[in-house]
Order: C-alpha cells, then structure tokens, then sequence
DNA sequence: ACCGGAATCTGACACCGCGTCAGATAGGGC
DNA sequence: GCCCTATCTGACGCGGTGTCAGATTCCGGT
C-alpha cells in the first residue's frame, strides 16, 4: 500500500484511540514507520489529512439516498424509515472518530469542514424536508413547521443518537430500542402519521 | 479578581476564538498577564480546567427545569415548548465553545465529561420521558417508543440544531423560524397532539 | 513597626513535538 | 550503466509543556 494511505489509516486509528487534544502526528509517523516529514510531504497540516479522511466518508452514503428517495408510502413506510435509520447508525459507527472531528471542526466554523459535512448531509436533509413538503400539502403535517429545518432536526437528533449511542445502552435502551424509537420519530415527523 | 478565576475566563475566551487544536496553555497564560507555571499552579491539565468550566454550565439550566417539570396541558402546552426550546437555544448560545469541548470529550469517551454532560442533560431528559410515558398511558403515543430514547433524541435534536444554528440561518431559517419548528416536534413527540 | 509563615507567583530548565529543508535513497525508462 | 524523477528522512531551529526551587506578596500576631 502506498505511503500517503497508510498515513491517512494511521491518522484515522489514532482518532480512534486517543483524545484529540493529544494528537502527535509524530505518533501517526511511527505507527506507518516513518518520519513526521514525510507527513508533511503529504499534508500540510494535520487538519488536511483529517479533512480528506472527512471527504471520503460521504462516499459511504451514496448507497442510502435510494433509501431515502424512494416515496414512503403505505404499510412499509415505517420500514423505510427504520431501515434509514439503522443505515445511519452503522454509517456512524465504522466513522465515529472521523465524524466527530470532521463536525467539531465544521462547529468551530472551519469553512472546508462546514462544506464537507454539508456535502455529506444536505442531499439527506433536503430528501426528508421533501417529504415533510409533501406531508404540509396533503394536510397530514403542520404547516408551521419548517420543511428543511425540521429535516435538519432529524438528521440532528440521528447524527446525536448515534454519537452517544453507548451512553444510552449503559440505562438499559439497546441499540435495537433506539433505533426502532428514532425511526418511529422520523416517521412521524416526515409522514404526519403513528 | 483572583488569578484563578481570571484563568478559566481566558480559557473559555481562548475556546471561543480559536480550534482546540491550536489551544496553547501559554496564550491562556499570556492573557492574564501571567506565566504558564501559574496555570499549572491550579490546573493540573488543560482538561482540567475546561472541565472545571463545564460543570459550572449546568448551574444555568436550573431555572429551566421549572418549565419542563410542570404538566403541558391544555391550549398553552406549545407555549411550554416554545419557551423549553428558546431557553436551551439561548443556553446553547451563550456557552458555544465550553459545551462544543464538552460534547467532544464526553464523545471521546472521558468519563469525568460524560458525567458532567449527564449531570447536565439527564434531568431534562427524564422530565421528557417522564411527560412521554403519560402521553403513552393516555394512548396518544404509541408504545413501540421507548421513553428514555425519545427523550434522549429530543435533546439530541435540540443540542444539534443550536449548535448549528448559523448554518440553518446561513440556509434562509432564522432563530424563529427554528425555534418554531423544534418546539412542534418536540411537543408533537411529548403530547402525540399536533 | 516588625516578624514569621503561608500563600501565591515565576524564572529557568529539561523535554518533546512541530514544520522545514537540503540532501540521501530508491525506482524505472532507456 | 546512466540519468531523471519520485519518495523519503536526518538534522535543525523554534516554540510549547510541565516541573521545581526559590522569589515575592500578603497578612495575622506581637
């Protein structure tokens, strides 16, 4: 494998491991077995490297969007959404260290994580807010509500569940339990129905 | 003011100018006209202190917990969401970078943040779960949802839209515009009433 | 006014990671 | 075997970390 991926995979199993405000990337150049110049003769900064690894992490999600584009109607709608929904959760479980960065970043109002994490979310976003559109016009959802920012709130409260996901199995709620909750949240939202 | 004081305010002040990646004890040190020994003097880490920080922000939520403990009935129970929401935004907005640090850390799984973010959050949670369970028991919530979680998600959802809320205005949603769609899903999730 | 002790602060230091550069080393086309 | 290019790295100056011993300040007691 080349080097400059082998750095990039260090990086990404140091986020792993160690807290962020520890970060060495002399670490991550002995883990390849190297040197930390050549780090640098690939990245100018630890946030680019990590800013790729953030880039790359949309392609995972292609796959979903059919999921998401389909219309959600009749008795499998529910299992659209629960589907969605535990897509999503294994999507931020194989990332966890990666998106955490890549959404401090975009937090802490770094432009190119901002893009990244929009290029990454928006086509989700806009998908629900479409639907919750066409819930407004059928008379089944509010129309006080905020189409995209109610599509927003739920890739929020996904993006959040999943975070701390192990928080909530230590009081007793399984990963199936939350999934199968924030589905029936997103249903409902995006539907106007139980 | 005391010195120590005057240390955990330029570090709250040094989170909010600049990423933690580039957090320097010295800069803190340099603010308050002092020597990085000094910070040490108190501080036995970086973490430290801005763990010091976060368990001060659950003081604030106090108050709130009046508007979430008492029953949300009758025609003014959207009200009661409104208000919920508004004063969590406003929490959210006043405290940014402490609770962005905060989160990351609870994240990256440091057990002192996790309990400082649950001493935080788990109240409200509760209060939520707590009015979910009665809905449910009224049969206006269906009971496939676990309580716990969908309190939880609410929370999540909220923590995440504030946290992102310049992103959401930079998208043509104002604070209203968010405040009023956040405080009907919750409501919705919390009552089952439109 | 003076003293003594405790509390508070800091200069100085050893250590280590950062980021750069010039030069070493390794391929591979001919 | 030669040369050119791509890739790597030793060595270095800079600056931040975290520690310690000692300096300074403060204050109560006499």
């Amino acid at each position: 494998m080349i080097t400059r991926d082998k750095l990039l995979e260090a990086t990404a199993a140091m986020l792993e491991t160690g807290g962020l405000l520890d970060f060495k990337v002399v670490d991550v150049a002995r883990a390849v077995g190297t040197s930390p110049a050549t780090f640098y003769q690939y990245f100018a900064s630890v946030e680019d490297a990590i800013l790729e690894l953030s880039a790359h992490l949309a392609d995972d999600l292609v796959g979903l969007l059919k999921v998401i584009n389909q219309p959600w109607k009749g008795p499998r709608s529910l299992d659209h959404a629960r589907e969605f929904v535990d897509a999503y959760f294994n999507h931020f479980d194989s990332n966890r260290a990666v998106l955490r960065v890549r959404n401090l970043s975009a937090q802490e109002g770094d432009i190119r994580f901002r893009k990244v994490r929009n290029d990454a979310m928006l086509p989700f976003t806009k998908a629900l807010a479409a639907k919750i559109e066409a819930s407004q016009a059928a008379g089944r959802v509010v129309p006080e509500i905020n189409s995209f920012a109610a599509g927003g709130g739920l890739m929020a409260m996904m993006e959040r569940l999943a975070a701390f996901r192990y928080e909530f199995e230590a009081r007793g709620v399984n990963r199936d339990s939350l999934v199968e909750t924030t589905a029936r949240m997103v249903h409902q939202t995006v539907t106007g129905r139980r």
